[in-house]
Formats: C-alpha cells, structure tokens, sequence
DNA sequence: CGGGATCCGCGTAGATACTG
DNA sequence: CAGTATCTACGCGGATCCCG
C-alpha cells in the first residue's frame, strides 16, 4: 500500500494546520462537497438539475458548495442572460481530474456501505 | 473515465437522502474522517500520537471520530489495563480496504492543492 | 496517560420567504 | 428558473472537572 510518506514527502502536508492541502481537503470533504462534484461527473448539469441530482441539498449549500469550488477552479458556471434564466455548472478539466481520483472511493463505499451499516 | 451510472447501477446511492451509503460517506468525510483514517495507514498509533499527528483536531472531537469508525468496524480500539494506560488504534482490514481506496484522492489533493488555493 | 461528562459560545447548516 | 436574504438550530470546538 501507498505509505503516507510516499504520499506526502517531507512537506508540510494536510495533516498540518493551515496547509493549503487541508484548504483543499475541507472543500472536496465538505458536507456536500463530495456529492456536487460526483453528480457533475456526468456532465453538464443545470442548477435545478443539480439541485434535485445531490438530494437533501438546502439552495443556500447547493450555492456556497458551486461558489467555492467555482473560486476553486473545479467548476465552471454558464449563465445565460435568457427569460427564464438558464444556468449550466460543468467541470473544468482539473475538475475531472479530481473526480477521477475520487472514484475509488466513491466505488468502494458503494460497494461496503451496507456491511458497515447494518453491523 | 468511470461514470456515475456504472459506479451505481440503478440502486438507491448516495446521492439519495437517507441510503446507507450516504451515512458512510457522511463519517469518512467528516470534518477529521480522512486525516484520523489516513494518519492510521502508517501503521498502528496511540493516542496520544494520534492527536499530535492530527494538527488540530481537539481530543473531543478525536474520540468522537475514533468512536465512530470503530462502530463502523474500520478501526480497532486496543486499550491496555496497564500504568499507565496505553491504547492503541489501528486500521481492521475493511479499514486499510478503505484508505487504499481513498490513496488517489490524497494524493491527487497533496499534488494540486498549492495549484488550487494560489489563484 | 487516556479518556468521559458537562457547560457554553460560535459558526455554519437548514428552512423559509422573497426577488430579477 | 435561479438564485439571495433572513432567521433559527445544531454541530463543532474550547474549557473544565473527573476517573481508571
């Protein structure tokens, strides 16, 4: 298995306070984090689509998740100046990168997650 | 790249309020989910060592992550009737399954977060 | 040393209502 | 349709005290 010292080098790292590693990690892991960018892994999804897509979301997280991983560079937002109002949220090319590398996880706890519910 | 669809076939998934999948995920990503487990993939720690290896996670929320994981059978809670007392915690198999899983995504995150937070 | 129990304050998530 | 504004509630963290 990869040790964390692989990983990590001798650099401060996310186990390390103030790290720009534990910035990104708090974003990716944030409560809806996860789930905003799995469910943009299909491709372009408009806010309502999204909204209904990662349920359970308030408007008001749905907003700051998409506004930081926006700031983030993961995201694009597409509005359109149209009546009604038309908003599409994409991934950039980091973006999928990262899904990508989340997708084990994303697998595995798919395939775990009633073993560890129901012990 | 591995879409959503293959990952989940057409059962109920995490992106479904209240799926045990959801709950799972909820605990790996929680606030210190990925650093306590990820800080276990050296090896076996004890207490103490856990908290200092963990930068800022206070002891409250360490036992109530400790606690949790080890309800979800990923990590194993040796205490030791000694004095003084000495407990260790390591990962169970299911555990290390996990945070091999999770390797990608950490390692993705130590390589870009400097990319990330400078823009 | 390795916790558990409790109280308390703050920030952030959530629900609801309103707007362009 | 796609948000923003406002209010409330709870999770998280700090501090303290205690115990085996």
């Amino acid at each position: 298995m990869l040790s964390l010292r692989e990983i990590r080098g001798d650099e401060p790292t996310a186990f390390t306070d103030g790290c720009p590693t534990r910035v990104v990690l708090d974003h990716v892991t944030s409560k809806w984090g996860v789930l905003v960018l799995a469910a943009l892994a299909e491709g372009t999804l408009r806010w309502g689509e999204l909204r209904r897509t990662v349920d359970g979301i308030s408007e008001k997280m749905l907003a700051a998740t998409l506004r930081t991983f926006v700031a983030d560079g993961l995201v694009v937002r597409d509005a359109q100046a149209t009546i009604p109002p038309r908003v599409d949220y994409s991934l950039t090319p980091l973006g999928r990168d990262l899904v990508e590398a989340m997708s084990p996880l994303l697998g595995w706890i798919a395939a775990h997650a009633d073993a560890i519910v129901n012990d």
